[in-house]
DNA sequence: TTCGTTGCAAATGCTTTGCATCCAC
DNA sequence: GTGGATGCAAAGCATTTGCAACGAA
């Protein structure tokens, strides 16, 4: 593909994440990484960057998005999520350890940044033979927005 | 299909929840229920439930699983749950409120019944306009069998 | 120059659906 | 008898893969 000759610096913060994780700076992967961070607050699904990138700049594959946060999943440049819907939703990571309030009539996603696990955490590693990797705390119930239908 | 005329008796568990939930006792229906309910400590995919029942009972269609266990969701009588993997897993419903412990080498799925989160629950109420359905924690990890290799 | 990355298209895997037949009530 | 349930086959959707062309280092 070839993309607009945009005067982006070399050292802009996709850049720095990508070398950061050994990643090749390609213009794919940073502007996944653009739209990721521009939709901070928000998830998207695979479907959702791909359509913000291709807005940008046609051509972009939507195999290569799928590769692409494959891969930043993996460097641990973002998080992945399966949150009781089909399709899996993409952060950028960097942030506390996260925890998801979940609507089960529009299946948002608002973020709950508190709850403190780490009493759970030390009691499943002393008692289960367990390494704990993340710990993630799902709450699915109805959201404000949808309280009032259905 | 037709099924065996096995001698069971119109009385059993399975009879007796479809009833409770409201649904048509069908031997498909009895069978998923048993199916789930001899691996009661195990959670099992739309596929290991098949080809469980598929071994009773040749015939037993691979969709008639996927309807029997929504409809037995939806009453309540089952527990569907996506846990980092792409595949839903199933369990009989009933049992305490319980959260997981995912290996994310073998994808095997322990019970961790323990962590009362009433608290988190009631905070979350309170203050997020959230009516607050089913709590899961998921932990994601090592097990025990997968920390020796790799 | 080299090996990783991308585009394309086709395949995959899990799940859902349309329709005719069947059976629980 | 009647509406719901099932079998079958085909479609659906999210995701993955093989391969040739491309481009970052």
């Amino acid at each position: 593909m070839r993309v607009a000759a945009e005067p982006t610096p070399r050292s802009s913060t996709s850049t720095n994440l990508l070398q950061a994780a050994g990643l090749r700076v390609t213009p794919q992967r940073r502007l996944v990484i653009e739209v990721l961070a521009q939709a901070a607050d928000r998830h998207l699904t695979a479907e959702d960057v791909w359509t913000a990138v291709r807005d940008r700049y046609d051509g972009f594959n939507r195999s290569t998005v799928y590769r692409v946060l494959e891969q930043l999943a993996d460097a641990h440049v973002v998080t992945m999520h399966r949150l009781g819907g089909s399709v899996a939703q993409f952060e950028l990571a960097g942030v506390a350890p996260h925890h998801h309030l979940v609507c089960v009539r529009c299946r948002r996603v608002a973020e709950l940044l508190d709850a403190d696990l780490s009493v759970l955490r030390r009691r499943v590693l002393a008692r289960e033979r367990f390494v704990v990797g993340g710990v993630s705390v799902t709450i699915e119930g109805v959201c404000d927005r949808c309280q009032g239908r259905g």
